[in-house]
DNA sequence: ACTCGTGGATAACGACGTTACACCAACCTT
DNA sequence: AAGGTTGGTGTAACGTCGTTATCCACGAGT
């Protein structure tokens, strides 16, 4: 394992522990069977990655940059709505393609692991597609005026209420769609100019 | 511990898990510790909840009744809207009230344990309360005609949404009020029968 | 009083996260 | 080029976890 180039080993290892979380669930993420598994000992998981949480924090942050990558890779739209509804669809897209780094970051799913502040700094900076996007609706005038960040927050709460609720089984497969289709759709709703209620605080 | 009467006993380990989770968290929540909390062995919670798994099952269904008692002890109320509202109201206090029995039962907060059909069910069942409302909101014509399950689905993932994510660190102390009142508004405000977008499926 | 059966305490097993220690390869000095 | 130094790696151990086999004490029945 020697001189491998730390950097590519640190992935290596990253990979495989996300492999093992989607093939066998959180219980197999052992760092002794992450270790077993690449073929090396469990001192070398501690020097690169501190312990059991800093792995945990890795699979946190590498859930994170997939979900960017999957909002950088959307192809831009004039209209700020349908550029909510894109990025609403690319987040339910990413949380059912890759399940397991939803959980690891939203749902907890590794044992002990929460994430550091600095930790989920990364995940504010992926959410700041959907404040952008936001605040590009009130400035074309689609959305009243308010906090974009408050808008997007409650976009957020919807599409991950039904999403987590979706990957904790509780929706027959046939449901899923159209509750997140209603949930993301009611937010939207609640903040577009035309009617009179309060909102945006 | 002998003779102490196994209900009895039952509920004193439950109360005492309870208690170690809400004032030291998931790690505390230990077998050998709520024994030694007790004063007993191990052993006694292996015959009375058959395993850790079982003890977390308690404070599952635990948490539910919790639930239950606080949407039973609501005043009724004539308007499908307002009780819509007081069941909204309700949910959140409780979860804030006890957030430990939360995570429990929605956040994953005991690391091994996921619940089993029957204990889902008993989840469903506190449940009813929400679609039941729904469906008296859409006799009244509140509501535009539709499954009440799906009404009430959306409306506790906005919920849930809001609370997971205000639960988490996510939102200022100042604004999970308005993101709460916005998300179920919103949810509540899509099934309203005046507009005419497609919701309800 | 004696036996039997039930149920709790003790202590062990395997697996976990973590780390102290020993070792060896690579680099720097001369 | 040879030897000392440094830092990364493997081995093996520690303490704790969930779980359970074994043993023992107490109450019931005769």
């Amino acid at each position: 394992m020697r001189r491998r180039g730390q950097d590519e080993l640190r992935r290596f290892l990253l990979d495989t522990a996300g492999r093992l979380l989607a093939e066998e669930g959180p219980a197999a993420l052992t760092m002794r069977r992450v270790a077993a598994e690449v073929g090396c000992s469990t001192t070398v998981l501690y020097t690169l990655f501190g312990g059991k949480d800093g792995l945990a924090a890795g699979l946190y942050r590498e859930g994170f940059a997939r979900f960017q990558r999957r909002f950088q890779d959307l192809p831009p739209s004039p209209d700020p709505i349908a550029r909510i509804r894109a990025l609403s669809a690319a987040y339910r897209a990413g949380a059912l393609a890759e399940p397991h780094y939803y959980r690891v970051m939203f749902l907890g799913a590794i044992p002990g692991f929460s994430p550091g502040p600095d930790d989920q700094a990364v995940g504010n900076a992926t959410f700041q597609y959907l404040i952008d996007a936001a605040a590009a609706g009130m400035a074309a005038g689609a959305y009243r005026p308010g906090d974009p960040a408050a808008v997007a927050q409650v976009l957020w709460a919807a599409a991950h209420g039904v999403i987590s609720l979706e990957v904790a089984g509780v929706f027959g497969p046939e449901g899923a769609d159209q509750r997140y289709a209603d949930a993301t759709g009611a937010a939207t709703a609640w903040f577009i100019s035309s009617d009179g209620s309060d909102g945006a605080g």
